[in-house]
DNA sequence: CAGTCGATGTACT
DNA sequence: GTACATCGACTGG
């Protein structure tokens, strides 16, 4: 059994903390391996957060146990993919917004639908749920178990991740909640 | 290159 | 109605 113990902080220090951590998507017996190179935190006392005013029936996951993915379907045509951190019943979760593909490749192109380089493939919240194949019937998916597993490897060096503002939002914006890779050339 | 903008489901005012 | 944790096509320089 994984240990995740670690996810059941805020989703401010787990965010850091999973950077270099693999995503494995399990499809017809092939495996999509990526290692997450870029992440964001949210959570329920901050304005940009989609568990800000409280549980509901979309938000719900996000209050849940550590370890589950929260997938919500954004601007008409997108999924994004979170893991749920801290202690059940607190709305923290961390989003995934770019990975390294290490395996996989080709299928992660025609997911894709052969229109990007390897670089655009995965650098970007929506297009890595594209490449993984990843919508709302994995909402709620255990992360410890097939077909989508997290498999959390040992914590970066502070000095290799870079701290910045979050993309995409208009709430809460000078909260430093973006973590990426530094150097990584897979960041959004 | 950079900047603008359409697509289009869902939650919320 | 309006905003939205986005992307990619299109424009102009």
């Amino acid at each position: 059994m994984a240990d995740f113990s670690e996810l059941r902080q805020p989703a401010w220090l787990v965010a850091p903390r999973i950077l270099g951590s693999e995503l494995i998507r399990e499809i017809d017996g092939q495996q999509l391996i990526g290692r997450i190179v870029e992440t964001e935190a949210y959570t329920e006392t901050d304005a940009a957060s989609h568990s800000f005013h409280g549980r509901t029936p979309r938000t719900d996951i996000m209050f849940g146990r550590e370890g589950t993915a929260y997938v919500y379907f954004t601007y008409g045509m997108h999924y994004c993919f979170n893991v749920v951190t801290g202690e059940e019943g607190h709305g923290d979760a961390v989003l995934i917004r770019a990975l390294e593909p290490l395996a996989g490749i080709n299928l992660m192109h025609e997911y894709r639908h052969n229109i990007v380089s390897d670089q655009n493939l995965t650098n970007g919240p929506a297009k890595l749920c594209q490449a993984l194949l990843i919508n709302k019937e994995l909402n709620g998916h255990d992360l410890r178990q097939a077909p989508l597993r997290l498999v959390i490897k040992p914590a970066l060096a502070p000095k290799a991740i870079v701290q910045t503002t979050r993309i995409g939002i208009t709430r809460d914006q000078h909260r430093l909640w973006r973590f990426f890779i530094k150097d990584s050339p897979y960041v959004s």
